[in-house]
DNA sequence: AACTATTTATAAGA
DNA sequence: TTCTTATAAATAGTT
């Protein structure tokens, strides 16, 4: 959509990528927020450009809950996977490679192309990323635990001050304010 | 960029969102696809519909790396936060009011606005989501053993057909065969 | 950062 | 779902 049609292939000169990549990662962007709200979809998409930036979106949802969701949708398969996995420990080679054969023939009777193969692996990967991300509740701990000191001394201040802070007031300033220790 | 021109805003009917979910879905992954390719930049979407349905993409790099360089973006802002908590926990209450004052001039003089406050916000729940990412190996070692022992399975198999079977070969169908137990 | 000629995406309809 | 088409929106090249 310009004034040429432009191949879809890397643009090599690296100054010449800079404005092509803001004006369509803002578009995506853009798109995503359109999709996520047009049709109440949880979106999530992180881009990270050649040079290492960050740039993210996520609707509503944060990125922690759709990752969640995420995970609760290929939980079972997961467990399947490990039964799967802990069922092989004892069985033969003979049933491993009948196992692997139904299975492949399985694939040829659905028709399943070597793309779609790959698309699957890549689902996979998707899934054990999810997996990983489940487990450390230890940041969250510590973040709730430095809001909490931020609630404390604000109350204190405003005994002080003799003024009136409402929890609500207190929760919107006290996460951004240490954020900036981020960045 | 239709017939009329389109507020958007949910669409309430449920099966009149199916259509533009599915276009929209398929635009955003092509759009996707073409930043990571045009500009280099490594690029991750999850989608997930109403219904509870997962769509992903993931440029080359997967949504595992991808997460890993977002980690590793943020691992030092992790640390810097976790050693300004413990300090705080040895502060008193009046240091940490200076903080947070602090903190929040250094916001105003920034002309920092609320949204950009909530941008912060969600910037630190995505940081949480990769810091949780990082921790299982485990199921990563689970698919790495199935891979081993179906490449065992497939050399016996060779074997016995006396056929030669490369190692190439084998882990372009080990992964997928085992990728219809999940679904 | 703005402008505009084009291309691309897509809303509605079939 | 898939195709068609009129129109809106995105954006490549330019200033």
């Amino acid at each position: 959509m310009g004034r040429k049609k432009l191949e879809i292939k890397r643009i090599e000169n690296k100054s010449s990528r800079q404005v092509p990549f803001s004006k369509r990662r803002n578009g995506l962007i853009e798109k995503a927020r359109q999709l996520s709200v047009l049709c109440d979809a949880s979106v999530a998409l992180l881009v990270v450009s050649a040079s290492g930036k960050l740039y993210s979106f996520s609707s509503g949802d944060n990125l922690v809950k759709i990752l969640d969701r995420y995970g609760k949708q290929h939980d079972d398969d997961l467990k399947a996977l490990d039964r799967q996995s802990k069922a092989l420990d004892c069985g033969s080679h003979h049933e491993l490679l009948e196992l692997v054969e139904s299975k492949l023939e399985e694939s040829n009777v659905d028709n399943v192309s070597v793309g779609s193969l790959v698309q699957l692996e890549e689902h996979l990967e998707n899934a054990l990323s999810v997996t990983r991300a489940r487990k450390t509740e230890l940041m969250l701990k510590l973040v709730e635990n430095l809001k909490e000191k931020m609630e404390k001394s604000n109350l204190v201040r405003a005994e002080a001050d003799n003024m009136d802070v409402s929890p609500g007031q207190i929760s919107d300033i006290n996460l951004p304010v240490t954020l900036p220790l981020l960045n």
